[in-house]
RNA sequence: GGGCCCGUAGCUCAACUGGAUAGAGCAACGGACUUCUAAUCCGUAGGUUGGAGGUUCGAGUCCUCCCGGGCCCGCCA
């Protein structure tokens, strides 16, 4: 609606002012304003134009609403605040875009321009279970993902495992440590181990399935308790991703980084450019020349690689692949390591900008207006499984996106578990159920939905939820090119808000009306189809009773 | 000390990248169930958008300076 109404203006531009300021339209807001007097929707196009014809926007609105009143979608287009077009459709434009909700794929559209997108999220070390700071990104790149496919973006998705390196070994040690202990025998535990419980139960299993371990060489158990645990806590992760209803394509593995030289190779690549240097015995990356505050070491002088090394060789690896875009979502804290990344893609010939960081903020647990506490280190970390038993999936997926991805997010687990009205999952999924009823219902009473006679659906409330569903559309379009994917929870306790007023005020179903009727019975089916479509791209169940 | 983010109603957040009189939900108060699901709805109240300047037809939004809060600043990941 909003391309047709641009399309519109675009027209009368041409005709009125010629083709050469048909560009200013682009600029120009088309939007639903919030007043109702100001009619359906609106354009600052006029004030845009004043400027580069240095006339008044008054006049300008008043040539161009004159042009576009004759216009048959239109009921009437006025000028106002000194030179706002405000446009109210005709009653022919809502029965066109309410079939079009109703039996198209009206919220499809094609912005992306097919570009190849890699979304990168999670990447969560397998030294440990998902908190709840990991299940936020995994839902803010799934829900991403999901509305940049509907919007025309050619999106993949990948986990990157970080198996190699120290955090691995750190691993292996504190499995060992354990097992130690579990035999008495005496055996310091490392200084930066991994205390968790979870890791008294890999020892435990570890022991169970390899008896003869501790008698192996100290390096050699280590090793095995590194691959075992790695290998388990990654099987944890996908296990708790799969609960969550998170998908990948790619599991992208560091450690083969490593093995297939790649590593080595963008470190030789990087020094046939005359970027690397010696100092202290470390090897060094000037990232300094693209914008970072100080060089970064990429080779310590121990001789191991630094987690910044692998990172290089695998957004080399992402651009080699091909993809015009790289998303990453990171946890907040990683913020001071964007400028260092986008040097090295600037070092290895990229563009800054081909990478973008999505920042997840902190999520805060509460329960009986108490914060749970969580610190990985320490070991008592609220796990993602836990949340998700607590509260059911529905409500962890819909929760995470009540805020923006970059603002802290406080989790209310007593609001998530009350089947109250305040809590907006099953205040949207109640419309949902609610809409099915009636149409239960109504079949049972031999009503049908029909689209004869539309045009009936004139008031207030239904022109609202026409307009509303239709807007998921654009709705979709702003989450994929804006990357935020809690405006869709936002969207739908918008939508279902304007169902409930619509419910409170009119009869659906009237024996004496049965025109009225089956045009009703037709638009609540839309809005039904409509609330569907916007959980599901959030993945969170639509019940057809509650 | 340097850098990044934030500050909007009592609370939690919106505001479509500069548009019209800054909007919702909680909480408070007052109403609506012999009716298709009251897990709902309607109404009332609540604001110097942290403060001061600036840019322009127009600023919560952009610029500068203060005040307050958070995060980062390792040869950790």
């Amino acid at each position: 609606m909003k391309e047709f109404v641009k399309e519109k203006v675009s027209d009368a531009v041409r005709e009125l002012l010629g083709e050469d300021k048909v560009h200013v339209v682009e600029r120009a807001s088309f939007e639903k304003p919030k007043k109702k007097e100001f009619g359906d929707f609106a354009t600052n196009i006029s004030f845009l134009l004043a400027r580069e014809l240095k006339r008044k926007p008054f006049e300008i609105a008043r040539e161009l609403s004159q042009k576009l009143s004759e216009l048959p979608e239109f009921e009437k287009v006025e000028v106002a605040g000194g030179g706002f077009i405000n446009f109210t459709f005709s009653q022919d434009f809502y029965v066109k875009i309410l079939k079009e909700v109703a039996e198209t794929d009206f919220y499809v559209s094609d912005i992306g321009k097919g570009e190849k997108v890699l979304l990168e999220y999670v990447s969560a070390n397998p030294t440990g279970p998902l908190h709840v700071g990991h299940g936020r990104g995994a839902v803010v790149g799934d829900v991403l993902y999901r509305a940049m496919k509907l919007t025309g973006y050619a999106p993949e998705r990948e986990f990157y495992i970080n198996d190699a390196g120290r955090q691995i070994k750190l691993l292996g040690v504190s499995i060992y440590a354990r097992m130690k202990e579990l035999k008495k025998e005496n055996y310091p535990f490392p200084e930066d181990g991994y205390r968790g419980e979870y890791i008294k139960e890999l020892a435990e299993k570890l022991l169970k399935e390899r008896p003869d371990i501790l008698e192996l060489p100290e390096e050699e158990a280590v090793e095995i308790a590194s691959e075992f645990g790695k290998r388990e806590l990654l099987k944890e992760i996908k296990e708790d991703l799969k609960e969550l209803g998170v998908e990948f394509d790619n599991w992208f593995s560091e450690k083969g980084l490593y093995e297939r030289g790649e590593v080595e190779r963008v470190l030789k690549l990087l020094e046939e450019k005359g970027l690397l240097y010696e100092k202290e015995g470390a090897l060094w990356l000037k990232t300094t020349l693209f914008g970072d505050d100080k060089d970064r070491v990429v080779r310590r002088s121990n001789g191991e690689y630094t987690y910044f090394a692998s990172d290089i060789a695998y957004h080399y690896n992402k651009m080699e692949r091909g993809y015009e875009k790289a998303i990453d979502v990171w946890g907040a804290d990683h913020h001071g390591y964007i400028p260092r990344v986008k040097a090295a893609v600037q070092a290895l010939g990229g563009n800054p900008d081909w990478l973008e960081v999505i920042l997840i903020q902190l999520v805060k647990l509460f329960k009986g207006g108490q914060e749970v506490k969580m610190s990985k280190r320490a070991g008592n970390f609220v796990t993602l499984r836990w949340l998700m038993e607590e509260v059911g999936v529905d409500a962890v997926r819909f929760f995470f996106l009540l805020k923006r991805h970059d603002t802290p997010l406080d989790f209310d687990i007593d609001l998530a578990l009350s089947a109250k009205n305040e809590n907006p999952v099953y205040y949207v999924q109640y419309a949902h159920a609610r809409l099915c009823s009636i149409l239960d219902k109504a079949k049972e009473r031999g009503l049908e939905p029909s689209d004869d006679n539309l045009k009936l659906l004139s008031s207030e409330e239904e022109k609202e939820l026409i307009i509303g569903c239709y807007l998921l559309r654009y709705e979709l379009q702003a989450v994929a090119s804006r990357r935020e994917p809690h405006r869709l929870t936002y969207y739908l306790i918008d939508l279902a808000s304007k169902l409930h007023r619509f419910y409170n005020k009119h009869r659906v179903m009237d024996e004496s009306e049965k025109e009225l009727s089956s045009a009703r019975l037709y638009l609540i089916n839309a809005v039904r189809k409509t609330i569907k479509i916007g959980l599901d791209i959030l993945n969170v169940n639509a019940p057809r009773r509650m």
